[in-house]
DNA sequence: AATCTTACCTGTAGGC
DNA sequence: TGCCTACAGGTAAGAT
């Protein structure tokens, strides 16, 4: 569910908070994606330094060794000084001197994991084959358009996969070819430098954009404070089967791309 | 190596 | 408090 945005968005909205903290108690709810990997206890009287992200994944980097955190397709994270008592969905609470921490995730294809360090063999299985960072200035158009003219594979599907740049997923995928004007079915290896420019640039506007108006319109997303329908961004494309393209009116069509829907105009995306 | 498919899990919407 | 199917923001693991 959360992209990018969605996952900065929320990492904004606490690392301040929670800077500083010292883990006084961990909760654990049903098994996630993944196991945590150390006996919750051991986290207790660690403190949290801060909280970066890569990709769609955020870092509660702590004193000693960090968290993985991901909110696969259905998670959200909340924080408060005080929180209502464990619902069902809620599987992972950090209680800490500055309040708690809390991954609500009904699909459970999220994750909390503790590594060590980076360099862990399991960070680097999670971390180590991510693309660049979109809206990083090093997000550098060479290597982007290299790691198309790669991949023969439609460009739709490069962009999800992650390993040219980071942190578009289903939704953005569709918005940011609208923006370049590119076909989602196009083999990546076939755009020339032209289209690539216009879709480095589309990726990271579409997401810079994003992020500034707190997210998309995700329908069910909730913002650190447990807020839900705070998402302001329309789609242009998304979830618009058979509406008018809000540039020419041509009816949006929606396809299949590898068991995922795409959405696009057939007329602003000819190529 | 690149690409395609499957699997994980729960909730919801729509057709019957 | 109906039942069945399709689909939903992600991505690792297995198969080809």
């Amino acid at each position: 569910m959360p992209e990018l945005p969605e996952v900065e968005v929320t990492r904004r909205g606490f690392v301040d908070r929670i800077a500083g903290a010292r883990i006084e108690a961990v909760r654990v709810g049903k098994p996630l994606r993944w196991a945590l990997g150390v006996d919750p206890q051991t986290l207790v009287g660690r403190t949290v330094r801060t909280v970066r992200r890569r990709g769609k994944y955020l870092l509660v980097e702590l004193d000693e060794g960090l968290l993985l955190m991901h909110l696969g397709m259905s998670g959200s994270l909340r924080f408060d000084a005080v929180l209502p008592a464990a619902g069902s969905h809620d599987h992972f609470d950090l209680l800490t001197s500055q309040g708690t921490l809390r991954l609500n995730d009904p699909r459970r294809f999220g994750a909390v994991v503790h590594v060590t360090d980076e360099g862990a063999p399991l960070a680097v299985k999670l971390l180590g084959g991510l693309g660049m960072e979109p809206l990083d200035d090093g997000f550098d158009f060479d290597a982007f358009h290299a790691g198309l003219r790669r991949r023969k594979t439609a460009i739709k599907q490069v962009l999800l996969a992650g390993d040219v740049v980071v942190g578009v997923g289903n939704i953005y995928a569709s918005e940011a070819l609208f923006l370049a004007g590119i076909r989602p079915t196009v083999a990546a290896s076939r755009i020339g430098r032209p289209r690539a420019l216009r879709l480095h640039a589309a990726v990271r506007e579409i997401l810079a954009r994003a992020v500034e108006k707190g997210g998309s319109t995700l329908r069910d997303f909730s913002n650190i404070d447990g807020q839900r329908g705070y998402f302001q961004l329309e789609a242009t494309v998304y979830g618009r089967a058979g509406e008018p393209c809000r540039v020419c009116a041509t009816p949006i069509r929606q396809m299949r791309q590898g068991q995922r829907s795409t959405y696009f105009c057939p007329n602003c995306q000819k190529y």
